[in-house]
DNA sequence: CGGAAATTTGAGACGAATCAATAGCTGTGG
DNA sequence: CCACAGCTATTGATTCGTCTCAAATTTCCG
């Protein structure tokens, strides 16, 4: 279930976030590649950023899945955002931040602390435009839970994540793996686990989606895009003009 | 109705956006003021942004309101943010950056160019703290429609206008210009003009609110903030240390 | 193999949507 | 000054989607 279990050498894994940063902006591979050096591991269900804290030092996601999410007093959760392999955690540009969300780990999470800014020629630019698609997202998950009903929720996330992950090149012909319960789908999508779960049953028998093992297939990204009405996120990822 | 259209003098609805912008960070009023020389107005319900169109520059609202929105094929149509005087459309830390929501009116809008990050000293840093009280406000939004049931919502949302128009000094003890319809909050909220309705009416005969005439009190904020276990967002408005 | 976590199933209750109609308000033009 | 059009707000009756609670089953993992 933890995606950095598998056999897979974790050189592949590093690689894969590299080739999402490098294709924000024209980045200097071996470079960033050096600046990747420590790689930490957090735990499952550990905290990485504990609300109303202060921030530590930005950090990159090399391997596994972490949320930003927030807790009402009477118990209730809400995941505000997914962080994937190639994220950024707590990147900002305000001076001396407090966390405005605490991050979890969903899975073990694999992380190294972000170069800084100028440490790469063009560092700058990749960092701005992955906040540019991090806030895509944000307007994007509001989208969802504004105006989408239970199934189109689900299968509007269950897009965004192949998209992204597409990215990152984690997207094979048979899907990808999505180490999500469904319960975590229902913190994030503001339904119940037992609803969600009835949905995704009614998403299987209509054949669009597969998903076992915690792998995740959808029959066709395309069509379900169009039955849904999502408009996919075209931030540019060209390097800009000069 | 239109809340420009007052006999308040503009001199007073510029400085209230100046006042916002200064408390982010030290910045030099003069210098800020001098900068918001050219004033021009957007008529109510027209767009100042459209998605997918390449962004002009950056732009700061003097008085009025907007809102960031996104429309379904179908015609749903979501609020996913509220721009009031003294914040920033489109000031984004991209290249060449195409519009990721339609930015319309919901008043008569004043606004000026933002003047550019190396006008005035610390004004970058005024930008930066902006934005991630934008964020802030996003994330909270998240938890707001995945989360909070029907009155929780508005009321969590009439304290978030609250808490911003008071920033930037547009309230009084009695409350504060309310420029939406019903119809406008449900977009927000992701409800039904009608259950906005129905939902205000029991607040009002709770007492937890006033409506009248586009004007707004919160008969008691903080007992409010209490009931709905709402956390105010505390971005640290105070200058870095140095 | 055993225990915990995750998924699945069922029955019933409740919140919010829907559809439809009415009433109030605002501005416009005759 | 009145009549009318067009929003906005209000009310009622009904339907539908999702939640709640509870229990059974399956899967995962040590």
């Amino acid at each position: 279930m933890v995606m950095i279990s598998s056999s897979a050498a974790p050189e592949n894994l590093e690689l894969a976030a590299l080739r999402r940063l490098s294709r924000l902006a024209p980045v200097d591979q071996a470079a960033l590649a050096a600046a990747l050096g420590e790689q930490r591991t957090v735990r499952v269900h550990r905290d990485l950023i504990r609300e109303g804290q202060e921030i530590v030092e930005p950090r990159l996601i090399v391997a596994g899945w972490a949320a930003r999410s927030r807790i009402l007093p009477d118990g209730r959760r809400q995941f505000l955002s997914f962080l994937l392999p190639g994220d950024l955690i707590g990147m900002c540009r305000q001076p001396r931040p407090l966390a405005v969300a605490t991050v979890v780990a969903l899975t073990d999470v694999v992380y190294c602390v972000a170069p800084p800014r100028d440490a790469i020629p063009h560092l700058t630019d990749a960092y701005a435009t992955s906040g540019a698609i991090e806030e895509a997202h944000l307007l994007g998950h509001i989208l969802r839970l504004g105006r989408l009903n239970a199934q189109e929720r689900i299968g509007d996330l269950f897009l965004e994540l192949h998209e992204r992950l597409d990215l990152a090149g984690l997207v094979s012909r048979d899907g990808f793996e999505m180490p999500l319960t469904q319960e975590m789908l229902a913190d994030a999508l503001g339904l119940t686990a037992v609803h969600v779960n009835r949905m995704v049953q009614q998403m299987r028998r209509d054949n669009d989606v597969k998903w076992k093992n915690g792998r995740l297939t959808l029959v066709d990204p395309v069509a379900l895009t169009r039955k849904i009405g999502r408009a996919s996120i075209r931030v540019s990822l060209d390097a800009p003009a000069g």
